[in-house]
DNA sequence: TTGTAAGCGTTATCAA
DNA sequence: TTGATAACGCTTACAA
């Protein structure tokens, strides 16, 4: 069933029915639920090819991930790609996932964009700065970033405020009495790690202090690198009290060295980590419970979409920018630390 | 620049340049290389939407994915889906990420299969009968299937020799001198954790040998379950001198049990594991070594995109069969077992 | 409030 | 071997 079967039958045009279904104003009430009943009735869907080309839109958005990296392995990134792809799914459009060699990435963005077969592009993990902003501001498709980025140009993003989170988490630690605090962040020159470093600097320069070399590492964010670190900080001689990690999966790591060295968590040492909401992993349910500032990050997958649909639509990226607040969750895994406790490797 | 453009620029007709451009045979060399030549120069690149609205076709392939389940965050599937992504950009569709609500599922197939919006699938993970395969050999929607299913119409696949797989392994450490051996396997009531069980038993049965009781284990396949299986069977009064894994991750989980338990891994217990090859999770890099049958599931991926493409193209699905050999791979985890060790929780 | 008619950029049919 | 011409199914000026 066609627009042109369909308006035959209602003994209407096809201008008629398909206004009335697009929802233009000028359209009688009683002929639009004419049509719809129809419409609904003969189960009509609009051709999509023909409506892209009578649009000239393309009816996708893409993600692009680089093959080398094994971007696809990170769970965050994942997560944030269901949230999209649901939020997608709830629309007549695809969300079309792009692999591209990480050399040509720029290129790739570029041929794709022009070729006509995407109308929207979703960025992740932006770093400081970053090639592929600075490419896409120049390009008409528009695009959305989920994270900040530095670049002249306004564009549409979604972020977190990383670097709050980090202060308030870092500021409990201080107020519990911690002083010897270390930070376990993601991949350095990427925004979210710097921004939750700034926070963590400026809460303990706030008190007057600043963190102890070696005290901020950087690494990708897995459990066997939240363990290497938090094993190396453990069996240092000055071992921190309170270990900040950008990952539930870093602290996984943190919680098998500090068992594995035998410090009890929550006593010898506290740790608290940022919490997307990964669901196979739940800071509640680890043991002890894991103390977190928490953020879905498959929500703003979600939303992103809309922001992005909403950027296609025509709305301005100084208007699509959006920073969600993050909440402190307190739980047994952070507590005063236990005075003068040293424990040599 | 579009067809008609490019047409009047070359003073010839659009069908002749279509037709040069589409590789048919009535055009004359000379009139061919004139047109590809023109072409390139002007970075003419046929309008998709218009082409799809031409031949019917949609220009995407999708891949469907739970909600619920957190199928993004196994590692397999999204290999799988790397090498597919990394297939499809080869070429000038699109792989469409799409989510369903699993309730929902096999109704999302259908009405997305009668959008016209997608030329054909990719089903991961079949299970022994698969609902969504007995609803999608009834559509004409072409699809492919990494695995297989009990089904009785014929339907394209791409398939690992499980159970051959699982037998050799399992024969290895009958002669390594093994006799009580474990199987910790994926979720059952999928194909391939059955077939890798048949492999398993066959072998234990060519010695007159049949698995004691508790000694295969089922469950989704993570370093935690691989943790969970492996200490309880450690743990159990008549530990098994061997154990095969159904992924690396498993066998990870294992070696952590077997560190906790004091058991060193090679002499006290020998480990063999199906590694399919996930990229930050490095068989040869683990201590000790681990021994595996080995086969690239991203490989797998991408060749399953050329299949579908055939598929789509019109070869019919008995003619796309493929049965991958499975490479057995010894290294230092295994070894013979050790006579009458034994060690009580 | 409704209808006419002109695109949108291809591919496919058929005749030359 | 090439070219008119008609689909493909929708949206959208513009006219009524």
């Amino acid at each position: 069933m066609n627009l042109k079967e369909l308006s035959e039958h209602l003994g209407l045009s096809q201008t008629t029915v398909s206004r009335a279904l697009n929802g233009y104003a000028d359209v009688s009430e009683d002929t639009r639920r004419r049509v719809t009943e129809a419409a609904r009735r003969f189960d009509y869907r609009p051709n999509p090819a023909a409506r892209r080309l009578a649009t000239g839109r393309a009816g996708v958005v893409a993600i692009l991930f680089p093959v080398e990296q094994n971007l696809l392995v990170d769970p965050h990134f994942f997560e944030l790609l269901a949230g999209l792809a649901e939020m997608i799914a709830t629309t007549e459009m695809e969300l079309s996932l792009r692999a591209t060699p990480v050399a040509d990435e720029i290129e790739t963005y570029r041929r794709y964009a022009r070729s006509g077969r995407v109308d929207g592009f979703v960025l992740s993990s932006p770093k400081i700065v970053d090639p592929r902003v600075e490419a896409l501001v120049g390009l008409p498709t528009p695009f959305i970033v989920h994270g900040r980025t530095e670049v002249a140009a306004p564009y549409a993003h979604l972020d977190i405020d990383n670097e709050g989170a980090f202060a308030r988490a870092t500021t409990l630690l201080l107020d519990l009495g911690h002083r010897e605090i270390a930070l376990v962040n993601g991949r350095a020159g990427l925004t979210f790690a710097r921004d939750r470093e700034r926070g963590f600097r400026s809460a303990l320069a706030a008190r007057g202090l600043a963190p102890e070399s070696g005290r901020i590492v950087n690494a990708p964010m897995s459990e066997e690198n939240g363990y290497r670190a938090a094993r190396a900080l453990f069996e240092d001689a000055r071992r921190p009290t309170a270990l900040v990690a950008s990952s539930v999966l870093i602290a996984l790591g943190a919680y098998r060295a500090a068992r594995d060295l035998g410090l009890a968590i929550g006593r010898d040492v506290s740790i608290l980590a940022h919490d997307d909401a990964l669901p196979f992993l739940k800071a509640d349910t680890l043991d002890p419970p894991l103390a977190t500032t928490h953020s879905p990050i498959r929500k703003a997958g979600y939303r992103l979409g809309e922001m992005l649909l909403a950027r296609i639509s025509g709305t301005p990226p100084e208007r699509l920018s959006e920073i969600w607040p993050v909440d402190l969750v307190f739980r047994s895994s952070v507590a005063p630390p236990t005075r003068t406790r040293r424990r040599t490797g």
